[in-house]
DNA sequence: CACTAAATATGACACAGATCATAATTTTGT
DNA sequence: ACAAAATTATGATCTGTGTCATATTTAGTG
């Protein structure tokens, strides 16, 4: 199942302007959301305003569904990145792909799968390791989605808000490794070898 | 798709002792594994030997699914909690279970989005909460199984080892809640009341 | 019941990373 | 090309939790 294939159907879009929430913690899940353009980012937000960046989705993809499937309210703020186009799928509609597309189901499967593995990657960092370990593995991580003589389009901010640690800490830490030869670095971006 | 169903149909039960490893990080997933009886852990080791435990699993569940399904060297080990009966499900026998059977299917996602939602939860916790908050989160999260007046069956370090603390702080944190009136112990045991 | 092992408890000290303050550099918008 | 804003950089403390050492309590076993 794609975005078309949604709009054909007759399903809604619906435009947020960059920095919009779409859902908030708490709240009951009623839809499941597919991102026709633009991008979100889930965070969870600590009392004390830190926030951890629990996921990033774009065009294409789709989110929530976790907290719907098993009827908990959100955990997480979800915010546009972008200005960003949705479609919300509600709970019968997205059930009946589950059951009716056995293709969507599959995939759906495998991404749940994907977003488990990485959590599980991040978990055992953040309980085990200590900054370096930590901002080596997110780098490299992230340095598998682009290609050689690239940099990554992350700031300190970014990499600190998905590692747990402080932008002081990432920009020690980045500059350290990039000292050790274990990253590289051109203008303070980091690039792909 | 139960226990009974796959042993019908001619699948084998490999028995382990108490403490087998399973299977381990970095070798390549061949089988899910349905549990007929016993328990596993599945726990991420850091190079100083710290355990983290990633999720417990009983009797009537399966595990190793997401490496299999994205093919992807295991993260963890998994370790027998208990003498244990498995019954290992091959990659086309899985993948046929998804394709053929829409109440399975259906079903994994439901077990997938419950991980995802622990994982989720315990992300935030580690990046963002200190000792004290991620302890009373995962002792309210584990109090939701059991019924009042009944105890918790985890010890220190096992909560520890879910936490990422040590033990010694899990200790004086445990205490600490207990004399704020947040939790209740009975000789030293966590109860729900 | 006694004996041993495991789990819980407690104190002293160390240190990674947070916090705070301020500066330098790079990016963005006009 | 310039000003403003955002990002990166760096130093000086502060602090929560790790580490280590040792003691006490509880659980398990013949």
């Amino acid at each position: 199942m794609n975005i078309q294939q949604l709009v054909d159907r007759g399903l809604k879009i619906k435009t947020y302007t960059k920095d919009s929430v779409i859902y908030e913690p708490g709240t009951q899940p009623r839809y499941v959301y597919f991102i026709k353009t633009g991008e979100v980012r889930m965070v969870t937000v600590s009392d004390e305003g830190k926030e951890f960046i629990q996921g990033v989705f774009k065009a294409g993809q789709h989110f929530g569904e976790p907290a719907l499937l098993i009827n908990r309210p959100y955990l997480a703020f979800t915010i546009t990145n972008k200005d960003t186009q949705l479609i919300a799928v509600n709970k019968e509609d997205f059930f009946s792909l589950i059951k009716n597309e056995p293709d969507f189901s599959m995939n759906l499967i495998q991404t749940l799968s994907q977003r488990l593995f990485y959590k599980s990657m991040m978990l055992e960092e953040l309980a085990n390791e200590k900054a370096d370990h930590r901002l080596l593995t997110i780098i490299n991580y992230l340095l598998h989605d682009i290609t050689e003589g690239e940099n990554l389009k992350v700031t300190r901010q970014e990499l600190a808000d998905m590692t747990g640690l402080r932008v002081e800490t990432v920009i020690r830490g980045v500059k350290m490794l990039a000292g050790k030869g274990l990253i590289k670095t051109v203008k303070g971006k980091i690039v792909k070898r």
